[in-house]
DNA sequence: GGCCACTATGACAACGTTGTCCCCCAGCGG
DNA sequence: CCGCTGGGGGACAACGTTGTCATAGTGGCC
């Protein structure tokens, strides 16, 4: 900005002026500076101008567990289409699971001054955030619960989800309902097993241990899961998968096999209705819960400032055919 | 700080000391200070810091066409894991294939001081970079080349990968092989067809516009073209789609048809190979491109200076069987 | 005791902007 | 000729940091 001034021959206040279209510059002094501007290739330095200002940097920070994930990257899309029609950049990073690296992440945004935080929990400990929370950043988490703090949270949900699948499993005939979850402490994980429980008390089923299998999976734990699921005195007919990742791992360790179990996966994927069976789900919409989200972050933005708030988005069961077929 | 400052007795160039590491400070001073930074909840503003000492500021802009794409989110992935090891943060916008909208974000993320830019471009015309490139700023493009500047770029090898496409089908029988590419317009889409035609020429089976449709396909307008491309005197046998969407949408369409064509889809994508029949396709690396991607702005940032370079990534052919199947 | 070296700390400028306030000068009415 | 007005423009401080340099005190050595 110095340099288009003194080429213009005027001060740096009156390029100011001309790049911020503030009134009172004579035309021919704008095109001057215009000119200079142009042949430096001159940009305001935003970082400097919002020191200055004292105003908003214009960024979300945005902390999710893998931006590769479908999932998340549906969210990532509907956070940046939201973020982008209020004049926002969305910094983004991935935890993998780790609070260490979600922490780090989010103090980092911190750092930068962001507007605002979404984060999808890694961990259980937020009080990290209570700081940044009292110095007027909101946060929003998505997803997941904070572990220790008290804020606006955008959650699906779990609960009726495998309610709901172990129902309709039952309801086609199925009593030996085997439920594959994710690790325990993760929370979602955890709350797809109540439902899945409270469904098969429902159901009248009963809830039996040994079919459930919790924890990390991988391709070749789900291949050693099935087999012990079938190989049983009374064989599991049926699986409710906890996660699209889970799902995607069975269905593959169950390609060849000729007599598969039903089954029903927690959250919808793409290709699920071409498969053969097409895969029933319990789906909800990823690009919903970004909107959510970042809906309630900007509303706190804008001054709301009532308590904190727990929102619970729907989900819905997509009947495909994997379920119904009895085995 | 200044609040710190106030509240330890000590002068804020102190604080900063203690802030940063440095050495030259007394314990019983700094454990003061650090108390106070405690009780105050403070965190240094990076930006102040950054344009104090005129350092980077630790970001990376990443301007694709669709976060929500998994091939695009495997890039930002790829791009965010690299970053991260060299302590740079990512921010990232999607153009949605429209050229003043890439523009907009790579000039708001220069205006942000990013220490580079990785563009895949919507459009053709880049000359706006120049300045900032003059300035300073690495930019690599990736997936589709720049319009009308000379710079990095990271490719995948486009032309290869359909002529192989046409080669197998052809090698299995398919004398009447159509392509469905997306608009024209876009790189990737003109490319892929030079290779079909190249493919087609080299398998001696002729190249014929009737078997070529171009433009942007949704579910509608694929049904339709495969109506026409089966109803012709001698009908398609075979077929080769230009990206995983159209890949996806011609396996809709053909759901539940029962002569099917066979079937090439450019781009890998999750559960290709559950299908039934699994789709062969030509199968490149997402991750491997934003890294290629990523590494080329690191060189440069590291002070490689060499003249523009452009690289090809490969790509393999996975044999699946749906182009095995003669119709 | 005088001097030196060294440690701990602070004052001040500067990064690139913008907000505040002030000045100059042309034009105009009396 | 004087004073007033208003448009056009500049000087300067400040945003929150950090680099540079200065300074006060402390202890050791001759």
């Amino acid at each position: 900005m110095n340099d288009v001034a003194r080429l213009a021959g005027v001060s740096i206040k009156t390029v100011s002026r001309v790049v911020n279209d503030e009134p009172g510059v004579h035309p021919s002094t704008a095109e001057r500076v215009l000119a200079a501007i142009d042949q430096l290739g001159f940009r305001r330095n935003l970082s400097a101008r919002n020191l200055r200002r004292g105003s908003s940097t214009g960024t979300i920070g945005l902390v999710l567990e893998d931006v590769g994930n479908p999932f998340y990257s549906g969210v990532t899309r509907a956070v940046e289409e939201i973020a982008r029609l209020r004049g926002r950049q969305v910094i983004s990073g991935s935890s993998d699971e780790d609070p260490g690296r979600e922490r780090e992440l989010a103090l980092e945004f911190c750092s930068r001054r962001v507007d605002g935080l979404l984060i999808v929990p890694a961990g259980l400990q937020h009080s990290y955030l209570v700081p940044e929370m009292r110095a007027g950043t909101p946060v929003v988490f998505l997803d997941r619960p904070a572990g220790d703090v008290v804020a606006d949270t955008v959650l699906v949900d779990n609960i009726g989800g495998t309610v709901e699948a172990v129902t309709h499993l039952a309801a086609h005939g199925h009593r030996r309902i085997a439920f594959l979850g994710d690790a325990p402490d993760i929370f979602t994980a955890n709350e797809r097993l109540r439902g899945y429980r409270e469904g098969c008390v429902r159901a009248g089923i009963g809830y039996h241990e040994e079919l459930v299998a919790m924890g990390p999976h991988d391709d070749s734990s789900v291949v050693t899961t099935l087999q012990r699921l079938q190989s049983m005195r009374e064989p599991a007919t049926a699986i409710v998968a906890g996660n699209n990742r889970i799902t995607v791992n069975i269905l593959r360790a169950l390609a060849g096999v000729a007599e598969r179990p039903a089954l029903v996966g927690f959250d919808d994927f793409e290709l699920a209705d071409l498969l053969s069976p097409p895969v029933t789900v319990i789906a909800h919409d990823a690009s919903a819960l970004g909107k959510a989200a970042t809906d309630l972050l900007f509303a706190r933005l804008d001054g709301d400032n009532s308590p904190p708030r727990r929102v619970v988005l729907p989900v819905r069961l997509v009947p495909r055919g994997s379920g119904e077929v009895h085995a």
